[in-house]
DNA sequence: GAAACTCATTGGTCATACGAATTCAAGAGT
DNA sequence: ACTCTTGAATTCGTATGACCAATGAGTTTC
């Protein structure tokens, strides 16, 4: 699911972007390329290749004479999935879970709609497959197999809205999903409610009753959001 | 509002990226490092950099041995800003804002909702001088004029709703809105209809209705798709 | 025909040198 | 005392050349 860096740059951000995000470099801290390397113990080169990385995060500006900045975090590209799974490995991970959890909400409805349209009949079997999935798996405290078919119930969704940029929400649903399970709530099985839902969503989507998936989908939304305190029981 | 390339990797970048994103490299493409580097008269050094922001954008993927592949278009990062402007600017624009309408479609709405609630006494009159703005525009030609208050408003629903994910679209809307504005439809005026729904909103806003601010948006969301023939009149 | 081996190719890393921009301070002029 | 100019120090930017390491493909061997 993550990237495992790959060659020495690779390494080098796997180290320092995870301690920008954390903010354990705040906005406006000043850094040398020079100095990075040497801490790092790689070369000049090296090193100006992973701030060229972050640079196109917008994480950090380079300027001459004055070394590489951190930038404030409302520059930062919290829209990339590197910079996403930094910042749910750190310490704000509940304040992340909210805010993609809520825009879960926003987006899965539709794309739900957009699914019931246009899925094809292998998608919707998919679909229909890890539905009985989760209810197999949903007592009996396998919640790691519970996961497993709960990402792939979201991304056949997403996918199948034909919609390019809900598509490409299926890892930020992957990490959001997989972050609840392993360091959040969840320390029993799931909520019933919610795997009855998701069963419901499969057949609507199979009947290509858009207006009912969007629906069961904000349903399913609800009980995130309630999970998290954001919405009032 | 652009990023004018700086430095020669950025120069480099502003020519590969939207050559690869317009399609000019198809997936599966093999380029060599050194053979680009001689293409743009630049050295080796200034040309790995460039390769590396493509690789962490995932438009291509660094091989040894192999080269510098082009990745497939599912494998893109199509949330950075930078890949949504090249896309815009390259030959599938019009495909490229539906995807993004639709998004706007998804996001907007919650985000109006959440900034029913939250939004300041500062972001409400925002709010409405940018409406009267684009009120005092809407007629006889004032398209850019009009563009700017449209923008502006947008942007401060957008961040009013205190959601980082909904705040960091604000660019997005904003291509999407010039683009349409400049290439798309939108030869005449803006459609009254619109503008009174802006009005509307920022009304629902400063009065902390949020349903009715959702609903409304829903409406503008509505014309939006229509204007680009998403769904039927 | 399959497995092991060799080799050419390409990116990966490093060290060094020089260029260029920009900040900061010192100094001249008013 | 204040401003403007000038210069020097600093840091990133770029170029170059060398060598290392992985790997895919062709070749040999069994």
């Amino acid at each position: 699911m993550s990237t495992p860096g790959r060659g020495l740059h690779g390494h080098v951000l796997e180290s320092l972007g995870p301690a920008i995000t954390a903010g354990e470099y705040p906005p406006g801290s000043v850094l040398r390329t020079d100095e990075l390397a040497q801490r790092f113990e790689v070369s000049r080169s090296v090193m100006r290749e992973a701030v060229r990385v972050l640079e196109s995060m917008h994480l950090v500006e380079s300027r001459r004479r004055v070394g590489v900045t951190v930038l404030p975090t409302s520059e930062w590209n919290v829209y990339d999935p590197q910079v996403i799974r930094w910042r749910l490995a750190g310490a704000d991970r509940p304040r992340q879970l909210r805010s993609l959890t809520v825009l879960r909400s926003a987006v899965e409805p539709v794309a739900a709609g957009l699914a019931a349209q246009h899925a094809t009949a292998e998608e919707c079997a998919e679909l229909t497959e890890c539905a009985l999935g989760m209810v197999a798996t949903s007592r009996g405290h396998q919640l790691e197999k519970y996961l497993f078919h709960d990402i792939a119930f979201h991304r056949v969704i997403l996918n199948a809205s034909r919609n390019e940029m809900f598509a490409r929400l299926g890892d930020v649903v992957a990490e959001v999903l997989t972050g609840r399970t392993h360091h959040q709530v969840m320390f029993w099985d799931p909520d019933p409610a919610a795997v009855t839902l998701h069963v419901k969503l499969a057949e609507a989507v199979r009947e290509r009753d858009a207006a009912r998936a969007e629906e069961l989908t904000r349903e399913i939304a609800v009980g995130a959001l309630q999970e998290l305190d954001i919405l009032a029981p």
